[in-house]
DNA sequence: CGTTTCGTTGAAGAGTGTCAAGGCCAGTGG
DNA sequence: CCACTGGCCTTGACACTCTTCAACGAAACG
């Protein structure tokens, strides 16, 4: 079982948000460059997080964000009776750790899918910038807002869709979000299993599989093991409007 | 169709926080006088929704926040090509509309399944009063996480459980939020349709139905239409943990 | 009191899960 | 460099849960 990655580590440096080429993604858009320094001094240090070492595990004391820079994390919760559902999956750019502030202690686990870097933003600085960068401090409420949208959105995925549907779903849904970051929208490679794709769509990685198989049958994709490439992206989008063909 | 509730209401009042009673549920406990006076600013005015009307709905203009005062409504969110998915059930002394903040426009529809009062909370206010009062920042930073928490909690239950599992879970939760605010957790009357319940649990009403009477054939619920009183909670919670004798 | 909405139950069928076997690939150690 | 290993993926056959369709009964509403 991987471990936490250690708190301290060699590779923590000084942030400079200012010449972050993320901040469109992570941080407002527009900041006067006293706002800027204000928020410079929101972040600490970063962080290396190794594949399949975790950020943070359900039960950790919260105290900080993190705003992934590089890599790629799952989230995950684990009910009492030892069921995992994988929560989210999380690229460059984005801010993960919300669910630790309602109690100060985190409520899910986040594991590296592959080796990645993050910005560690102690919350309670991010509080305190927050009320006086009022443009910090809405844009920070955007961010969990949008986070509660996200989610809606993943419940009616589980709630009413048919496995070929959520899968198409899903990859639509990562196709853009590579299109966001500047990668190819039409080819990447799946950082997860069958098996945790599965799992954050509600489906067994065998229907996964067979999901796949189908719409590279179909000629809607083509798939090699984790390389993927979209070859039909209205196909897909048609199939997860449950329009599709059967 | 239910309409949108008219946003210019007879029944509208200056509301008064520091008397009301759900100031636990909603607000932070501990004020000072000041704070609270501070606080008091906030709810601009109530509005009464009735049953079966919307409160608001997806593509209105957010500009408040509503806490619940009296009353139950659902969230629903629709998917483009139709399919509708309840996304919470709303009991007094929690807060709606947080979906609206990321876009200034709301993600889905709120609506009464009874007759229903809330605050109105105009959102420009609360983030201006909130960076002036640390406690209320924090609060509703907490809020935020917890409706996430509650979301991951939603996720777990609709990608890894079976029916009956995800209906006992639903029927405890809703017995711990009853008791919470002072009613019995044992008998009270559901305020939704089956066919609600089973757009929540990602089930078909049917499903709903015939879980329910198994319950009640297996001794662990009695059942009476919307009328509900558990009768063995611990039966209950066994088979949310999927360690039901079937 | 009629009409409509809501709930229950049965039978049949579709969609996923389960179980099992085998293939592919990357990493490891001889 | 090659064989070995273990993890990941694919595919088939079968079982089972849940949905679908349908009919009926009960409660709520005007």
């Amino acid at each position: 079982m991987p471990e936490t990655a250690s708190p301290l580590n060699a590779s923590q440096l000084r942030a400079a948000c200012s010449t972050c080429n993320l901040r469109e993604l992570c941080l407002p858009l527009q900041l006067s460059s006293s706002e800027m320094a204000a928020v410079e001094k929101l972040v600490a240090t970063r962080r290396k997080v190794h594949r399949g070492e975790a950020l943070y595990r359900a039960g950790d004391d919260f105290d900080s964000l993190y705003a992934l820079r590089l890599g790629f994390l799952k989230s995950t919760v684990t009910s009492t009776d030892g069921r995992e559902q994988v929560t989210g999956f999380h690229m460059t750019g984005e801010l993960v750790g919300l669910d630790g502030i309602s109690t100060q202690k985190h409520h899910c686990d986040a594991v590296a899918l592959e080796d990645t870097e993050v910005c560690v933003i102690p919350y309670e600085r991010l509080e305190h910038i927050a009320s006086e960068v009022p443009v910090l401090q809405t844009h920070f409420h955007k961010v969990m807002s949008r986070e509660i949208v996200r989610e809606h959105g993943v419940m009616l995925l589980l709630g009413s869709m048919h496995a070929e549907e959520r899968l198409a779903a899903f990859l639509l849904n990562l196709s853009q979000r590579f299109e966001a970051r500047g990668y190819s929208r039409t080819e990447f490679v799946l950082r997860m299993t069958r098996a945790e794709i599965g799992s954050f769509l509600g489906l067994k990685l065998e229907t996964v599989s067979r999901a796949l198989s189908r719409f590279a049958h179909d000629g809607l994709i083509e798939v090699n093991q984790k390389r993927l490439r979209i070859t039909d992206p209205d196909g897909l989008r048609a199939i997860m409007s449950g329009q599709a063909a059967r």
